[in-house]
DNA sequence: ACCTCCTGGTTGCAACATGCTACCAACTCC
DNA sequence: GGAGTTGGTAGCATGTTGCAACCAGGAGGT
């Protein structure tokens, strides 16, 4: 019994959901498919993956409710599911990260867009209840209730 | 070179925060950061993994510059970083995912509250720069540049 | 000084996960 | 009906994770 440690019975929500979507392909997968990618060959040509483990993400992904297998033609296509979509915020959080501290002043990124004025997002920002702009210090977590 | 594939040169922002950050542990050292945990018995704890696996993960995170040693009487203590702390954003956007979609209706988990008045936090939004509230069908991606 | 406990690790080994290559079945297109 | 494309599965080598044991330095008691 050396399996890797599950955290499906933790309490704390984001150790659930790393336990979920915290590997290193399953967010990726999620991007792409957010990005456009429904079909196996979509999924593997962007992402470059071994198509074992690719089949085992994308299963595992379906397990879990985040993407759904819908029939197309002769096919069948993998498309992302309310809960599936309720992962953008994590996606663009992480996008912004990347971009202010994983690339060198100047290095080439993609970008997100809106389609609408084909303009960056506004930075993701963190607000209390009453509106009040908050940072990690002004918080505290509460176990449990 | 069988090893595990590396996304450091990817023009993704994503693809580069998961290579730092996304793996099962990595991401809850920086929660538990977030909440307080300072010295490696407290990770350890409050974590319950094995020290060996701690160890490398905190090297690897501050290597990566998330996190900093600081001297501490005779040990030393973890801090988070300016770029640990841009992460709280990720860990918020999580923390809402989890809540919304990997508890069942009434089962306990801890909450993230707001010290000032004791409340949630409001729910992440995704802005666009004229602050518009966007969605993931309201953008695209654009590739390096 | 000496013995013991606590903290903060490192080392060794077994089991599981990842990645590569080969293979395969179904369908499409000549 | 043969060849190519799509969407996988199977086998095996290597990497990573996890548990337990060990170990060094400092603190505290006697």
């Amino acid at each position: 019994m050396v399996k890797r440690t599950r955290f499906d019975g933790e309490s704390c929500p984001v150790a659930r959901s790393v336990d979920v979507v915290g590997d290193w392909w399953s967010l990726l997968i999620v991007r792409d498919a957010f990005d456009g990618s429904r079909r196996f060959g979509d999924f593997q040509r962007s992402l470059g993956v071994a198509k074992n483990i690719l089949s085992a993400r994308l299963r595992s992904l379906v397990d879990n409710g985040i993407l759904e297998t819908v029939p197309a033609g002769a096919r069948h296509e993998y498309v992302l599911t309310a809960k599936g979509e309720a992962l953008f915020p994590v996606i663009v959080a992480l996008r912004q990260w990347g971009e202010a501290f994983a690339f060198e002043a100047g290095e080439p990124h993609s970008q997100l867009l809106d389609r609408r004025d084909q303009q960056p997002l506004r930075p993701l920002e963190v607000h209390a209840a009453d509106g009040r702009l908050v940072t990690a210090a002004d918080t505290e977590v509460r176990k449990d209730r």
